[in-house]
DNA sequence: TAGTGGTCTAGACCACTTC
DNA sequence: AAGTGGTCTAGACCACTAG
């Protein structure tokens, strides 16, 4: 039985709302694992005693923020959002054919240090906080055609720094850490290479190279991560869905 | 009274779709013009022969497809795509301080051609059909920093080309010819300025620039639109969202 | 005060999947 | 045959807007 935040029922918060806050609280919790299937309708609703119309306007909620697929016959399923077919939804690089562009990652170093002014208000860090730098060189055929630049705050993955075999992958290490990425911003400029980026790509210095600036956040509109990107492209493009 | 499409409800499609579909057709025929207010959902739901629920589900369907907005207390109404606040919904590019960037157009020339290949395919054409070819360059205090060149089937927008004072924007040339623009792709590359284009930019050719190729489509997922759109950019930048 | 859209309930039937 | 999510209905009350 889900505990109404008030007794003049619209006060706070619409009850489906709550449900849907309830549902998600135990699928962060890992009371439900990715790729797992949820109790059925007639069970939540009677478990959390709302309507069968309630519970299925918070579920429309969940289904439309990507974090469960509902299929007809079968059942509801928490979305794996580690699932090969699932990962590259923030990575906007698409090869000719328009498949998801990833590469395999040849260099990575990882340490521990302070924000840059921009990191820190992206990121909303306190001050003194510091953040997990990678910077990671990706190729495809030996070419390397990415340099990222990444900045994660410590207190959200403390003690990443130190470790070794963590994914590259943003949603396979989000998940893996019990967040959730709900959407990302990016701007798309032509910039010159920076020394380092140029060095990454094999490119004279200040060659002029594809930047991608990111910003991911988290299903509670947190900032979770800040990439930016340096892309030496040929067939490849930026892909950009405007709705 | 909607005539629903077959007596064993499910067999063709949801009704609140076919709901949906009778409603777009009537602000489609101009019946409900753009800004103006819809019935209410209780004159709705009668005329139509349907239940509330199933109503408000196709209102639902149009709220989310960006096509009405509803005001609680004061009505529902069709959304105004030319409204100033709410143009520029199809264009990623950005000012620095995040605003939509259109600046001022200096130059356009209007002619009706062959399409290429690629135009041909990408806006579905048939054997022989011309299309409506507009390029542009636009200015930001005189300084030039896009040349746009777009393509237009002819049947979609005919005599368009012997116009003189259609509107710029593409939401507008659309509204006004009784379409609606529902959603676009872009590809977003790094590539050399072709003459025309470094020549339209004051820069030298083969000059490396930012390019977006965009397809705009209509309700019905009709092609409408092509522009290839070059642009010498400082402090502005081109804006993606992902989710 | 009347009218609007938003929320919530209870109950029925349907198409599809799985065993 | 049993269970799942999807559709549809009828009716109630609520918060907000406007005359």
């Amino acid at each position: 039985m889900l505990a109404v935040q008030s007794n003049t029922r619209f006060q706070v918060k619409p009850l489906y709302m709550q449900v849907r806050d309830a549902l998600l609280e135990r699928i962060k919790d890992g009371q439900w694992r990715p790729g797992a299937s949820l109790p059925s309708e007639i069970d939540l609703y009677r478990q959390l005693g709302v309507s069968l119309g309630t519970l299925r306007k918070a579920l429309g909620v969940l289904e439309n923020e990507q974090l469960i697929v509902r299929e007809p016959g079968r059942g509801t399923f928490v979305r794996d959002h580690q699932a090969a077919q699932a990962l590259g939804r923030f990575n906007p690089i698409r090869s000719a054919d328009g498949a998801p562009l990833r590469g395999q990652v040849k260099s990575r170093k990882v340490k521990l240090t302070s924000p840059t002014p921009a990191e820190k208000a992206a990121l909303r860090l306190q001050a003194g906080e510091q953040v997990v730098r990678i910077h990671r060189i990706r190729v495809l055929d030996e070419r390397p055609f990415a340099y990222e630049q990444i900045a994660l705050s410590e207190r959200r993955f403390p003690g990443l720094a130190g470790e070794a075999g963590f994914p590259d992958e943003l949603e396979e290490l989000a998940q893996d850490r019990g967040m959730i990425l709900a959407r990302a911003e990016a701007k798309v400029r032509l910039a010159p290479a920076s020394s380092a980026a140029a060095q990454a790509l094999s490119l004279a210095e200040r060659a002029p190279v594809l930047s991608v600036e990111r910003l991911a956040f988290d299903t509670d509109q947190e900032p979770i991560e800040t990439m930016t990107a340096y892309y030496n492209l040929h067939d490849e493009y930026c892909r950009l869905e405007l709705r």
